[in-house]
DNA sequence: CTGAAAGCGCTTACAG
DNA sequence: CTGAAAGCGCTTACAG
């Protein structure tokens, strides 16, 4: 029961194991008869091929590692079950690495997953520095393992393809939707840690703002609620703007919450967007505008990609770019 | 470069390849001079046992399996963070599984679980039928695979330690506050799927209930917004109630949505509670009074205890308890 | 189309 | 404390 070895199969099959490997994994070189007589056995004892046998004598794991920063992010998550459902097509298991917060410990998992002797490797993590890069690529170079950049792109670059949405062009398009909506005043509210992503966004808000001669205001704050809440407080005390566009979607609802608390009403005295459309927008009341980003998309795209490397196909792009839509709600008028 | 064998290994620090296996694996049984010797020619070469191999010869692969029903629920991503960080502790790694809703997979995954020398389990499905249980009772017998229960529980049986919160307890407890706030018509708002957690939560709703004498009401609608949305809005046209508990945050705070459409003040006019305190209770106007569920400690208990199975040390109770708090905020009087 | 045999890189009794 | 050797369960040229 499961304890049954290719032996057993090949003694009960009357076949040498050599035939019994080649029914699984190369059924064309086996004589059709044959091959069903294995594959019945095969069912019978409920055989399934050892994976550490298999993956010392093939030199292949059949698995990927996804490197990723805290899971408890909404958009991580949801990515994940993107990856999955792509990973269970392919026959790929997950390894699955968290980062940590201790800088220095993203090497010591690299060489970790090395040793895993995954064959490609799914790098989710938000930011990725020169350093961060250059590691990947002796990684992609010297261990020839492929990897592919989930949502994080690297712009001075594309020798690790990547797959992710034009943020520039979503956080164009958003703030030219409170543009022309009539909104003058509009800031936009960022995060203190730089994040490539975020910075994207701020680009294209910061352009749509130039092109109509408008000024432009960034505001920086934290993910955590008791921070920005306090935050947002102050800001209402001196500030006059009619437009917010946040980088997370539940900022933008942190916003309304504080907004709502100073008398000013969404979206009559203030138009509020946020990014991704995760359910925090749905449950917002008034029910939140914002970019939509294609989440489960990236993923699954991106464990796509890293299939196709890991068969040696040539992909055609090294930078797929989905594409994004923005749902109008209540937030906005 | 990542390349080097035990061989190699053996051959440049002059001894045998048992002795660099032993160097790694058992240090205290070779001499101390040796030893040193072999370390520093692993460090010089910058050899990495081949997990295959190791996982080959001696049966223990390291690894454990995490399987678990879509990742993008917030429980579930969050006590992700907890179970990897005791693993990292653990040195061992994480095989992700996430279900599919196609019921006769979850077998079919179980026995990739298996083919892949996973030395232990940790079971995250919310809801575990007498069918399953003894499939997992089999895995654990006959594969001799620790398993733990993460958040989930079998009452019938406790053969397969678990690790979670007394939710019949902290239904009872919220029920109970409502109660003692003056609330006389208190509604629970449970899943029409049936949850084994959720099943516990409205016991303890019903016990609380009716120790004093009031009429119990499941209501029971479904996780998605839009379903449960229009379910809330129909209630209001027919049903006077006073207290709603529902089974996660994000339902109290759609309920709250929508009563607040139908004029219905909160907690004026009726009190509303969740379950979890995740950020949608901290992003809600009002904000969630909810019970507090350590869902970070349950993933990092359940993964403590899984390492102590798999080391065979043995466990005082196979059923941890941990403990819950309720956090009053603004949704309660 | 099929089989015999070498080999993947380790661990672990068994001797000494 | 150390080494020689068997063995873990597969894959894959190589013959036939």
């Amino acid at each position: 029961m499961g304890k049954a070895t290719i032996y057993d199969v090949a003694g009960k099959a009357r076949v040498s194991l050599a035939t019994v490997s080649r029914a699984i994994n190369n059924p064309e070189k086996v004589k059709p008869e044959t091959r069903e007589r294995v594959i019945r056995v095969i069912e019978e004892l409920g055989y399934k091929p050892n994976a550490f046998a298999k993956g010392l004598a093939s030199r292949k794991s059949t698995t990927v590692a996804v490197l990723v920063p805290d899971m408890s992010r909404a958009s991580i998550a949801e990515m994940m079950n993107g990856i999955a459902d792509i990973a269970r097509v392919y026959k790929y298991s997950i390894l699955l690495y968290i980062l940590d917060n201790e800088e220095s410990s993203e090497e010591e998992i690299l060489k970790e997953i090395i040793a895993a002797q995954v064959d490609g490797i799914l790098y989710l993590n938000d930011e990725i520095t020169r350093k961060q890069y250059d590691f990947l690529m002796t990684i992609k170079n010297e261990h020839q393992i492929p990897i592919v950049l989930t949502n994080t792109m690297f712009h001075e670059s594309d020798e690790i393809p990547s797959v992710s949405i034009d943020y520039e062009k979503a956080g164009y398009e958003i703030t030219k939707k409170l543009v022309e909506e009539g909104r003058k005043n509009i800031y936009m509210v960022s995060t203190v840690r730089k994040y490539m992503v975020n910075d994207l966004k701020e680009k294209g808000y910061l352009r749509a703002m130039e092109e109509h001669g408008l000024e432009t205001k960034i505001m920086r704050t934290s993910g955590r609620i008791s921070v920005n809440t306090e935050h947002f407080h102050e800001y209402f005390q001196s500030q006059k703007v009619d437009g917010i566009i946040a980088v997370r979607d539940s900022i933008a609802v942190s916003f309304i919450n504080v907004a709502f608390q100073n008398d000013v009403t969404v979206p009559d005295d203030i138009s509020v967007c946020g990014f991704q459309n995760t359910k925090y927008a749905r449950l917002s009341r008034p029910n939140l505008t914002c970019v939509d980003v294609p989440i489960y998309d990236i993923g699954a795209v991106s464990m796509r990609v890293l299939t196709k490397l890991m068969n040696q196909e040539g992909i055609e792009n090294p930078k797929v770019i989905l594409d994004h839509g923005i749902v109008s709600r209540e937030t906005t008028r």
